[in-house]
DNA sequence: TCTAACCTTGACGTTGAGGTAAAACATCGC
DNA sequence: GCGATGTTTTACCTCAACGTCAAGGTTAGA
């Protein structure tokens, strides 16, 4: 082992999973996290003073949430960029709420968070739509395939009703 | 113009289009046509003497359904194939829907297209539950932006009573 | 101090989903 | 029958999103 986790209290702030750990449970390779890394999906990690990147329980839910955009969402990596950018604005408006100077600035920041959040509330909808027509009609196709499995039962019912007989007689 | 069509009635199913109306109808590249005819997402379509291709409207509406699956829904072509192949499986048992030879024979055919058509289902579902969920996320923090937007605004209405007052005196 | 396990950067390979270009054939209108 | 378009196949190119070595540096522990 190279390292092992303090075990003396540590927030989900605090850097100290390296990325064999990181890679482990969240299921991505190595070459994934510092791909994310290269492409600014994941901010840079602190280092150790070898140069070994050190990750935080918060790097982990990031990494989850890239996943869960790009499998089960099919949004490209760029596109899922942007989103972690707006969220980073987020943070860092967040942050940086001292009201004293720069108000109008900070104004304008704001609007342009809320233009990119509400564009991606629209793009959603539209997938949401989009999926809820594909799953009516799939129930639709089921509720057709079940009904020829009763009709099949019949008929093999009474095919085999007729053979009996047959071989009866 | 290379052919024009048949102005005789015709109904979806004639084909009658050529590739290059096809692409444009659908606003896929011809490329992209002959490439998913390569990878069975398209049936092989009829050729004129020349060896042209010719087309219906059911296909373009499959292709107008694959960039749907593909593009809204990040669906991969493999996954699409898979379901276009489910509903050749469908329009297939339809089609045969002769009520006589090989009862069970069409049963074992009709398992098999139920399995898919649910298991499509579920994939829908759990990426409907994804989206939601990012839907919610995303409005809560819009109400935070609307919020600190009025913040703003009041505190830069009090500066400037202030300034106004400052002047006045 | 030495080694096994872990990490680093760098470079090249692969797969999916097409784009682009070339050379030859087909069709239509005239 | 000719030229302008439209099509066909073949072959190579691209871009994203990683996979896969390779050669070497780091760290914990015996």
């Amino acid at each position: 082992m190279a390292q092992k986790r303090a075990s003396t209290a540590v927030g989900p702030e605090e850097p100290c999973l390296q990325i064999g750990e990181v890679a482990e449970r969240t299921g991505v390779t190595q070459r994934t996290l510092r791909f994310y890394e290269e492409k600014g999906l994941l901010k840079l990690p602190i280092r150790l003073e070898g140069g070994f990147r050190l990750y935080s329980e918060v790097d982990i839910q990031r990494v989850e949430q890239i996943k869960r955009l790009q499998k089960l969402l099919g949004f490209t990596l760029a596109e899922i960029k942007e989103m972690v950018d707006a969220e980073e604005v987020k943070l860092q408006l967040q942050a940086e709420y001292r009201p004293d100077a720069a108000i109008s600035q900070k104004k304008t920041q704001l609007l342009r968070a809320i233009e990119v959040t509400e564009r991606q509330h629209g793009l959603i909808r539209q997938k949401v739509d989009a999926l809820r027509e594909m799953q009516s009609k799939l129930e639709e196709r089921l509720d057709t395939f079940h009904g020829w499995q009763v009709h099949l039962e019949e008929a093999q019912a009474k095919a085999d009703g007729k053979a009996k007989t047959k071989a009866k007689a």
